[in-house]
DNA sequence: GCGACAG
DNA sequence: ATCTTGTCGC
């Protein structure tokens, strides 16, 4: 694969994105939580699964809809260049959704990415939607340590510049990365994966999209 | 040149 | 990204 041509690629989605605020916070009820797995990552590493489940932010628990996709996975999973291989599935998951989605998150980064174009912002710009990027641990960038106690945070910049926001999501326990993806602030996407916090290191939409997820792929395995 | 590196 | 049990800290 030609990795010089997926960078230009990158670099000319880039030219779409929009980091303002496409939906003012009070109007956000809706969000969807997407995450992949693969049926059997060690023996048969290409058959991915997907999962999408929206949520009403008014209570942050009361699931609205779930969906899931099967798809075969070709590429690699190459350091930013992640989109290339799961966006595919996270893109067929998403059509399936049939109930009014206001803001997508998913487990990556947004604009925390070489190129600002992070697997969050990536779908943000495809599918020209208002996307977050929730991440685990640690792809690019400078920040300083979050203090140990929940809701703590920093700032994450690249190149001096303020890209994301570093969130100790639970004590004693790793911060999550957050980022814009498309038509949102580093300000807002931070507060709405605050607010969708209950106590556990990864907000409750990709949290259940994982939970569902190892539900989903035991019964596919049972068979 | 070397090391680091979302999922 | 998965698996699995115990263990440790709050």
């Amino acid at each position: 694969m030609d990795l010089e041509a997926l960078k230009k690629e990158q670099l000319d989605l880039k030219k779409n994105l929009r980091l303002i605020d496409r939906l003012k916070v009070e109007n956000i009820r809706y969000i969807a939580g997407v995450d992949l797995t693969y049926l059997d990552i060690w023996k048969n590493p290409t058959e991915g699964i997907a999962c999408a489940v929206i949520l009403d932010l008014k209570n942050c628990s009361e699931v609205v809809e779930i969906k899931y996709a099967l798809k075969e996975v070709n590429f690699p999973y190459i350091p930013t260049f992640l989109a290339y291989r799961e966006l595919p599935l996270v893109l067929e998951v998403t059509e399936r959704l049939k109930n009014r989605v206001d803001v997508f998150m998913l487990d990556g980064m947004g604009i925390i990415h070489p190129r600002k174009m992070g697997i969050a912002a990536h779908f943000g710009v495809v599918r020209n939607c208002v996307s977050i990027g929730c991440a685990k641990s640690f792809l690019i960038g400078d920040y300083n340590e979050p203090k140990n106690e929940p809701m703590s945070y920093e700032i994450l910049r690249i190149d001096g510049e303020k890209v994301g926001y570093v969130l100790r999501s639970k004590k004693n326990t790793k911060p999550i990365f957050v980022s814009p993806g498309n038509n949102i602030t580093c300000e807002t996407a931070l507060e709405i994966s605050m607010r969708c916090l209950n106590g556990y290191k990864v907000p409750e939409p990709t949290r259940l999209a994982h939970n569902y997820l190892q539900v989903y792929r035991k019964k596919l395995l049972a068979i």
